[in-house]
RNA sequence: CCGCCCAUAGCUCAACUGGAUAGAGCAACGGACUUCUAAUCCGUAGGUUGGAGGUUCGAGUCCUCCUGGGCGGGCCA
């Protein structure tokens, strides 16, 4: 990657001089580092060496900075390297070397924007983690487009990632549950029963008991819930997992593992752990409950794992879950929920703490709810009172690509507010389809290109363009075509740096820059034009950008259409 | 009362972890299809980054306080 190799450069050039003794010697500052200007006319890259230099070498920086210029520019890398401001180093790569680059992005193909920036560190990545009592709703849905993105980034950025879904299938809310349905069921055999408002209200409960009334008869309607709870929770649970597994599915979210909290239980991990913390001497008794001691590690209070009734508490099984991801070996776990658990972002930490983790080792990446507005009015959204909005409502109308696109185009922590209406209608003005768009255009160039025999196969038109023999790079030298050529290199970068701040956004904001030039390109020149030896060239480019966006849209799980 | 998050153009949001003159998309106005897709492009307009201090070569970004909004604070999940 180009920023690290700039930085290796600018500091063995500092080395060297130091070594000459043309400056002072010291170590060299943990501050240094390769930026992008926002203004071209400052070059493609800026150092800062000389500004965090300037007191321990007890300069001005831009005499430290005049040094550096004159060691840099014998680097045949630089066409200019330019003393600017109050000492930065601004420095412009030569266009021979971006020219170049595309054969990289070419050659590398689907794998370009991959690094090992990840060391090849285990993370493990949980998202969604829906409790299984409801459809999920747009909320679940922006959490589930972060993690699956993000595990995807994460990968092609060099880290071993997995993805696990933790089913909620243990406590109280199992019992409320099966006894939502058992109720509609008893209504629908003609009984006056009470409905509860702690109950589920969702239609869908009633259309679990219908099911099961038509399967099984009315053979429960005798039975104390009692006495059949595990049939009716077991019904409920089977059939609202299966439809969460179909809608993540059609939302393009892919988990390699789903964990069950019940099995949790029934292993009795969570007693082991306990003792555990309790040999450790973290656990106390009072009020005949167990408590943890999470003030020692910075929360508010200490937590009941156990109450006085004996039930192990939902933190309990969250202790033991990100016990057992430790022992699975994970060195990284990312936690992504809703922003409204953010209080238990401390005892979670605390437990982990406790257990001899570094706390840094889990990261908790809350997401912000999701607002929806329909008409202009915002709909409250509640499982228990049934009124939301679900995930399958949104993709039915908006599709999965556009969905994904509006909850990857905003950073986690920033409320979103989702308009239906605006979303329904928009299918002209949506972000995504600029994207999608300049996919599709780029595979047309192809399609013409092949017409006008530039090459011989549209689909293996990249392999063939690798192999022709007479081909001159550096025609490339528009405004426009650097810009995008430039762009294009700083994509592993943007991979790494995304993978690195658990932020996927900036794939997407990445994709919109590039798909920005493509379009500008597209406006003033031609990919295909009556000079062959520019247009193959220039074909290169169109290969090199195509690869480019396929690769990022598949890292937001949003398709790259040929055609729109 | 306490804690966490947010506040940037009329609207929705960025800003590469502290860098140079804060950027996009919508919406508004004016232009561009005989040419590889006009789901596009070009131009105009739009800002005291909620407010006040502080830290330093340098702050939208960090620290303190204030204002306003969201969410939490159970032996619920």
């Amino acid at each position: 990657m180009l920023k690290k190799e700039l930085k290796e450069k600018v500091e063995q050039c500092y080395m060297e001089l130091a070594q000459a003794e043309e400056l002072p010697q010291a170590d060299l500052p943990k501050g240094h580092l390769i930026s992008v200007p926002k203004q071209e006319e400052h070059g493609d890259f800026a150092s800062n060496l000389a500004l965090t230099m300037a007191g321990p070498l007890k300069m001005p920086p831009a005499k430290i900075a005049q040094a550096l210029q004159n060691g840099l520019v014998r680097d045949p890398l630089f066409s200019k390297v330019e003393v600017a401001g109050p000492g930065f180093l601004n420095l412009f790569i030569s266009d021979s070397f971006w020219q170049g680059h595309l054969r990289t992005i070419i050659q590398a193909g689907r794998r370009y924007g991959e690094s090992r920036e990840g060391e090849n560190r285990k993370v493990l990545v949980e998202f969604v983690s829906a409790n299984p009592t409801g459809p999920l709703h747009v909320g679940h849905g922006r959490g589930a487009a972060v993690g699956d993105s993000l595990a995807r980034i994460m990968a092609a950025a060099g880290f071993d990632v997995s993805t696990e879904y933790y089913i909620n299938d243990a406590g109280n809310q199992m019992q409320t549950l099966g006894r939502s349905v058992y109720l509609r069921y008893l209504e629908h055999f003609g009984q006056d029963v009470e409905f509860p408002k702690e109950c589920y209200q969702g239609e869908y409960i009633r259309e679990i008991a219908v099911r099961i009334a038509k399967q099984e008869g009315d053979r429960f309607i005798s039975l104390p819930f009692d006495e059949c709870s595990q049939f009716f929770i077991e019904q409920a649970v089977q059939e609202i997992s299966q439809g969460i597994r179909e809608d993540l599915e059609d939302f393009n979210v892919h988990f390699d593992n789903w964990y069950s909290e019940k099995r949790l239980h029934s292993s009795g991990f969570i007693q082991d752990t306990i003792q555990e913390l309790q040999a450790e001497g973290f656990i106390y008794e009072k009020d005949g409950a167990l408590w943890f001691r999470t003030t020692e590690f910075g929360d508010d209070k200490d937590r009941v794992v156990r109450r006085s009734n004996g039930e192990l508490t939902y933190f309990a099984a969250d202790i033991a879950y990100h016990r057992e991801k430790f022992q699975r070996g994970y060195e990284m776990l990312v936690d992504i929920w809703g922003a409204d658990h953010h209080g238990y972002v401390p005892r979670v930490k605390a437990a982990i703490q406790a257990m001899g983790h570094d706390p840094k080792g889990l990261q908790v990446l809350l997401v912000q709810l999701v607002n929806l507005i329909q008409g202009g009015k915002l709909k409250a959204m509640s499982t228990r009172a049934g009124e939301f909005v679900t995930l399958r409502e949104v993709l039915d109308d908006v599709g999965t690509d556009a969905a994904r696109f509006i909850f990857l185009t905003r950073r986690c922590d920033s409320h979103l507010d989702f308009d239906l209406d605006l979303a329904k209608s928009q299918s002209q003005e949506n972000p995504v389809y600029y994207v999608q768009y300049a996919h599709a255009r780029l595979c047309s160039v192809f399609e013409k290109a092949a017409e006008a025999g530039l090459i011989q196969d549209r689909d293996n038109a990249l392999d063939e363009l690798l192999d022709m023999g007479e081909m001159d790079l550096s025609l490339l030298k528009e405004p426009e075509e650097l810009r995008i050529m430039k762009l294009l290199a700083s994509f592993p970068e943007t991979v790494a740096g995304s993978a690195a701040a658990l932020e996927p956004h900036r794939i997407s904001y990445y994709l919109h820059d590039l798909a920005g030039l493509l379009h500008k390109f597209y406006a003033k020149h031609r990919f295909v034009g009556d000079d062959n030896v520019l247009s193959t060239a220039r074909l290169v480019m169109a290969g090199a950008t195509r690869t480019v966006l396929a690769n990022g849209l598949a890292m937001l799980g949003v398709s790259a259409p040929e055609k729109m």
